[in-house]
DNA sequence: CGAGAATCACAGACCGGTCGGTATGTAGGT
DNA sequence: ACCTACATACCGACCGGTCTGTGATTCTCG
């Protein structure tokens, strides 16, 4: 068994994931639940139908797990923040695209988002600052956006970029703590809601 | 020794608080700082320059004592937040004044929002679902300043109220993620542009 | 080409240390 | 005598991480 496991060897889910993959999978299910502190190791490994030895084969501790879960979803909303930034067309419209789209990536990784900054704090100093410079980068990005729109003549300029672009994100990731899937809106109608106030907030 | 210890008894800090008070307070700063379960019990009391016997008698467990954090602060805002929606004026000010409010709040108790939205999910179900309702209540009062200024035709009415409502305070309990008491922007300044925000976002 | 060596990918028992909570004791007030 | 308001010693549970073992695969070299 190089790679996959047979089919139907384990417990209730055995899709034919990497053991890596079935463990980020796994963490980001239970951190999400229990908290992090809260999930044993030893709980993890068997959620993940995998041992103790195959989890520190594969990551040097419990934080480079947590880490890894990070890594996949902030690199993923970067990628995709850029590609907006990047588009053609007025500056508004690309804000809005990006500001919605980032409700959408959010509510689609709601567990990781919720870890993401609940947790943040249980990671070590280096990799907390690793994070920290992703998740600057990030903001930039789209502070960015705003302030072309200010030079524009398209936004207002009696607001910092900065707080305008740090009280958003706010509201997106705070997402986590009330979104339901299964509530009235999906993803999209929220994202759009968000995006349209956020257009109307700066408006000259 | 009934209530107060002798002066200059303790450690570094020796206000003549009482021993529940002290307890409390050195909750907030060790929870803030190295989050609810990073913080021992041992190192929690000898913070507060009590021991293990004199927190059990006052709190039934460590759980009861980040409760009891997290009473005092959502009280306190739920109170002033009550005061601002009853008081006279158009509704847009009123909405404007209580938005400026919970920001002020927010950042001169910037520890205790921090560990409430990082460790609610360590609090037993029970407990949970009481700081939930509370929660609830200064959400909806909130709401009822924006659907009041919706029906007088001063908002916008295309956009749910709860979404407003959960971007905004989204925005607030996301502060202490990033705001610094020694940074550029006071609590006011930062409240003032929060509100100012708020309020274009809603224009008709 | 084949056999032994080395390596990989885990398995699972085990350990030192820590932690929340309790049991028991006691000084002072009433 | 009794209650309040603590102090102190202690316990059993648990947890992250390590260590050794092992079957399968790959590499090496004659």
């Amino acid at each position: 068994m190089t790679k996959p496991v047979e089919p139907d060897a384990g417990a209730a889910e055995t899709a034919p994931l990497s053991v890596p993959d079935r463990l980020t999978a796994a963490a980001t299910r239970l951190f999400a639940e229990h908290g992090f502190e809260r999930t044993s190791v030893q709980e993890l490994v068997e959620a993940a139908g995998v041992t103790k030895g195959a989890m520190y084969h594969y990551f040097t501790s419990k934080d480079d797990l947590l880490f890894a879960v990070y890594e996949r979803v902030l690199s993923m909303q970067t990628r995709r923040l850029a590609a907006f930034a990047e588009a053609e067309g007025p500056v508004a419209r690309r804000l809005h695209q990006a500001a919605a789209d980032v409700v959408i990536t959010t509510v689609d990784n709601l567990d990781d988002t919720l870890i993401f900054f609940r947790s943040l704090h249980m990671l070590s100093p280096a990799r907390q600052s690793q994070v920290r410079k992703e998740r600057r980068s990030y903001h930039e990005l789209f502070r960015s956006l705003v302030e072309e729109g200010a030079r524009e003549g398209a936004f207002r300029t009696d607001v910092p970029p900065d707080i305008v672009v740090s009280q958003y994100f706010g509201a997106v990731h705070h997402l986590g703590m009330w979104y339901h899937a299964d509530g009235e809106l999906s993803g999209a109608q929220v994202g759009e809601h968000f995006a349209d106030l956020l257009l109307a907030s700066l408006r000259t």
